[in-house]
DNA sequence: CACACTTACGATATTCGTAAGGATT
DNA sequence: AATCCTTACGAATATCGTAAGTGTG
């Protein structure tokens, strides 16, 4: 039994005629003819009664004709669907992205692939970067944004660009009228941190410890948001990704470079290595990277 | 798209190897490759992402497994549901019968049909003689069994056999030691007879009428049964076709042949000319033809 | 170098269209 | 006689298998 087969018995049972159904699917009559023979044949018994002058579906053509219609229905939508998913024309994709990236940078990113292919759902973790890497190692999430992990074994890579840590101040701080500050400096103050296991903690903590300094921690929390707050209304100072910038000066704190030591991390588009991207992840990428290619 | 590609398909996406699904489906390494690669045109993009020395599915290939799964269980379903109709394993039939055969002779032929074909299901209509032939012409029903219309149009007929009417007298009457009787004799008693519409009914007065005779209703009643056993109380004569015989001396009366006039009928097996029968149906009226053609 | 997929090419099988045949109204 | 389906046969197409090619671990 053929797809070819059903569709001329469709075409036969619908018209009523050999010969309408030929000139309907763009056969020759007879093509009709052999493709019914070898169907009735196929199958094991008439599915027509015919006699020249008239054309009768048999009982078990009619048990036939919606089975037919259904098959070749969901023939057809399995084939227009996988086709639209190709086309970019129909999809989902799920990528996760480390919290100061997916409020900064991030969404300018996603509103270009929206204009692009708008009938991809986008379903967009906010999780620390080291449930990123997670996310994307197993497999679950196809595309992750994150500070560059050290073991990359496994993954595949595209550096974005290098961020640097600033120094968060409230706006009454005495530092705050500085072009820029150092650490020595800043760590005479209370610090207003992020969480371990944060990955920017323990990231500032392992720079400081190599260059013997450390953190006096006054208050941490879980949120870069609430960070922000918190150094605005004057609790502390915090140190935070460039990335956090525009969002430190929305909530009313001051921003200043650090130099000696200048700590940066490589921000970077992760992906599993040897598993392909389905085709709406890889339009995803090529557009992060454009995106951020043309950003300052 | 083709079916042969899906099952190629699956095969790979099951085995994960080239090799193994051409062994798997009996087929060439090469032309599982050729499949493969039509189909990946056909709708536009990668299933599978092979590295000599790796296979994975692509995104869009895993969405297309579980409905490839779907599409080539409900093709065979459908042939194998169809093969089984014509082998008649599986199958239903609705045939249309009048009482005085349905309670007579008809359960042998049935038992037969069941022995031979035990998994089509057999519904049995017992309505009236006019309503048999209705439900034929109608094409509500395969096959009808009752007397012959007088309007064959549009119909086939098979006859079976002619059934002659016979006398039902109760036991205690003083007709019951007779061999036979004639109208005459018959008619100076109270009768009870089946109630118009019945078939029976109109033909036996319309017999009579020829004959300058009349009946002397005195009962009447819808049901075969009901008649048996009001003559076998004694309160009349019947008149029944023979059919009716061994139900009547179940009940307790006594049959006896008429002469003169001999009222007879064809019992025939009716069906819809031009339209095909059911292989379910073509073997009932098989069945039947054998099973009466034994009959004495 | 071994293994697995791809490409090339000749052979086979299937399908198709034209032309002739048969049956019914 | 006209119409519609079937059969016959040669041609085009598709598919398959063997053999050679390519790339990766």
């Amino acid at each position: 039994m053929n797809k070819r087969q059903l569709q001329v018995f469709l075409a036969v049972a619908e018209t009523g005629s050999f010969a309408d159904a030929a000139t309907l699917i763009h056969l020759s009559q007879p093509a009709v003819s052999l493709s019914i023979k070898g169907l009735e044949e196929d199958l094991g018994g008439a599915l027509f009664v015919r006699s020249t002058r008239s054309l009768h579906l048999t009982q078990e053509g009619q048990a036939l004709l919606p089975t037919a219609r259904s098959l070749l229905a969901a023939w057809a939508d399995a084939e227009h669907e996988l086709k639209q998913r190709f086309k970019l024309n129909i999809g989902k994709l799920a990528i996760a992205v480390m919290p100061s990236l997916a409020a900064s940078l991030l969404p300018s990113g996603l509103r270009i692939y929206r204009q692009r292919y708008p009938n991809i759902k986008v379903e967009v973790h906010d999780v620390l970067t080291d449930t990123v890497v997670e996310m994307v190692r197993s497999g679950h999430i196809e595309i992750g944004l994150s500070f560059l992990p050290k073991d990359t074994k496994e993954l595949t890579v595209h550096t974005l660009f290098n961020d640097r840590f600033i120094a968060v101040v409230p706006k009454e701080h005495p530092l705050s009228q500085k072009q820029e500050l150092t650490w020595q400096v800043l760590l005479r103050y209370d610090v207003i941190s992020l969480q371990r296991p944060s990955s920017v903690r323990s990231m500032i903590e392992g720079a400081l410890a190599d260059a013997d300094m450390e953190f006096n921690v006054a208050f941490d929390a879980h949120q870069l948001a609430t960070v922000g707050r918190m150094v605005a209304e004057g609790l502390g100072v915090a140190v935070v990704p460039s990335l956090c910038h525009r969002q430190m000066l929305e909530q009313g704190a001051v921003c200043l470079p650090i130099k000696a030591p200048m700590i940066c991390r490589d921000v970077a588009i992760i992906t599993r290595a040897k598993v392909p991207l389905s085709v709406a992840a890889e339009a995803m990428v090529a557009t992060l990277l454009e995106t951020f290619a043309a950003l300052p």
